[in-house]
DNA sequence: CAGCGAAATTTCAAGCTTGAAATAACCGGA
DNA sequence: TCCGGTTATTTCAAGCTTGAAATTTCGCTG
């Protein structure tokens, strides 16, 4: 919207900063993420009633087929580590999930989807997917690939 | 859509399913955001004692030159109207914009900078621009413009 | 001009998020 | 063994965020 004026979608332009280019490649990354990520969440919460913070642990359980601790879980979904106390709470009380202790550790806790969790899960899933290839359906595979590149080397360096 | 990404929409590919792809990509594509969004969150607060979402409200300000409307904002921001109230609220107490009426409509308020949120505003842009710059220093200028190019077409037809 | 649907904003409850502080457990070296 | 530093988690206050409801105003149509 207000980057289109900025950017002006493929006119060719006179050089520019380099850093000011980079300035708009962030302006519009963060568009484009919060664009999908605000559909997403609502279609979850429409279709599924469930919140998209819910989804990502019950994503990452899922991945990771098997326990992860809490800390692997903040670190997965890159929030801290006090966030992800509160959500798998929730998703405790709504039977999604359970906490189990580590075997030779007492400091961590386990996290686990319950069976009822796996179901839920896989059954949104599907859908997910699907909104997700129709949020993305105009990138063709040889652009996924082409950006899925060029996001990778955006902080090679950085971490 | 859910038939969309069972049929693959239509495009030849080679190697993975085209979804599973797009699937990865939106996952990077946030992870990115994130990555990037919390750095800057940081030093924001670090550096000049404000949070992200305050920055972004006088940037999108100060980009604008001039008065905004709340609904302007929310949609410049891609947040909720009653967010931006919130926020909006907090920067009138420490007096870097002011609120005003619009002249022949009075359901609406204007936002505008004031002198002490411009000069503020400057100050921390010029900071925040060389962090962009840095955290996206590993792209190329020619990769800079190439996924500038890429994300365009993602929401090409969404919008 | 009265009514009515639409638009702009605010308000609110619930939930998310962060960063910092508190707690508990681990681990290695003296 | 004891101690200090580290790690894993929880707790908490403050602020952000959403979606829905409420309020006010606008603009149109009869």
């Amino acid at each position: 919207m207000s980057d289109r004026a900025l950017a002006g979608n493929g006119r060719p332009h006179r050089l520019a900063a380099p850093s000011k280019d980079r300035l708009r490649l962030w302006l519009r990354l963060l568009r484009r993420s919060r664009h999908i990520e605000s559909e997403l969440r609502e279609r979850l919460r429409r279709e599924f009633d469930i919140t998209l913070p819910r989804f990502d642990v019950l994503a990452a359980l899922h991945r990771a087929a098997g326990d992860m601790t809490m800390t692997e879980l903040s670190r997965a979904l890159m929030v801290s580590n006090g966030n992800v106390t509160g959500i798998v709470d929730r998703l405790v009380a709504e039977k999604l999930v359970v906490r189990a202790p580590k075997e030779g550790d007492r400091r961590t806790t386990c996290v686990r989807l319950t069976p009822h969790g796996v179901a839920s899960f896989e059954k949104m899933a599907r859908v997910h997917e699907a909104w997700v290839d129709e949020l993305l359906g105009d990138i063709s595979p040889a652009q996924a690939r082409q950006l899925l590149d060029g996001l990778a080397q955006i902080q090679a360096k950085s971490e």
